[in-house]
DNA sequence: TCTGCTATGTGATATAGTCACATATAGGAG
DNA sequence: CTCCTATATGTGACTATATCACATAGCAGA
């Protein structure tokens, strides 16, 4: 398949969850960063503590240069242009992978807490 | 209570899950870093990836400075010394909001998974 | 003496996310 | 026409967290 080594969806690096929850929204079709970051604030990452909208710029643009996703440019007639993005295969696979690390944290997370 | 604003465990910042997993080592009885760095291969945050024993030292000093532990050395007749590690009433309270924190990691994750 | 286990640590680097700030279009209120 | 709000995107500097390479030291057994 493709190449994930030291992708964080490989879990390597106990990941914060933005890269899954932009890959989440992505994956019901192609969206741009600010219907991200208003979906993002639904979904709610940890209380009302939505992500920081230049964390998410920021991510998609390393994602894009991995690879994950690739972009062109909207340009509507009326309001500010905007940067479509969509998933490419390597992402869909990134998301699968994804989805093992997650199930991964949550039972580190059961056991923890069974602990405390 | 104590002062506990900034502190990764209000989940201020996504954190990883040392600190919490320190904590729960500690809260079982004193003990020195590398018995935790053992119990922690067990624990085994996420699969066979077990954290980096500099990181563990590392944390632990920081959270001295913080006052959640406090240490004191222990020079056994034979063998190398160690450091002796406990939690402080603050320790404690930090280790309690860690348990509301990680319970709202779990809800988010599952919510992540639903969507994918 | 050499290897391996116990036990602790520093320096440099990498990664992820936050805070403050900057830019631009467009519509409505005053 | 100006100000405010919403939409939409970003950079620079900083902080937090974790990893990699490397260093040290006692002691036990081959």
């Amino acid at each position: 398949m493709q190449d994930l080594k030291g992708c964080a969806c490989t879990g390597k690096s106990l990941p914060r969850l933005l890269r899954p929850a932009i890959l989440s929204v992505l994956v019901k079709g192609g969206s741009h960063g600010y219907a991200m970051i208003e979906e993002l604030k639904g979904l709610s990452v940890v209380g009302d503590h939505p992500p920081d909208h230049t964390g998410v710029y920021r991510t998609l643009q390393v994602m894009e240069k991995e690879g994950l996703v690739v972009s062109d440019w909207d340009c509507p007639g009326s309001g500010a242009a905007r940067h479509n993005y969509r998933l490419t295969p390597k992402g869909k696979a990134c998301l699968e992978r994804w989805k093992r690390t997650l199930d991964e944290y949550r039972r580190t997370i059961d056991m923890l807490l069974k602990s405390l």
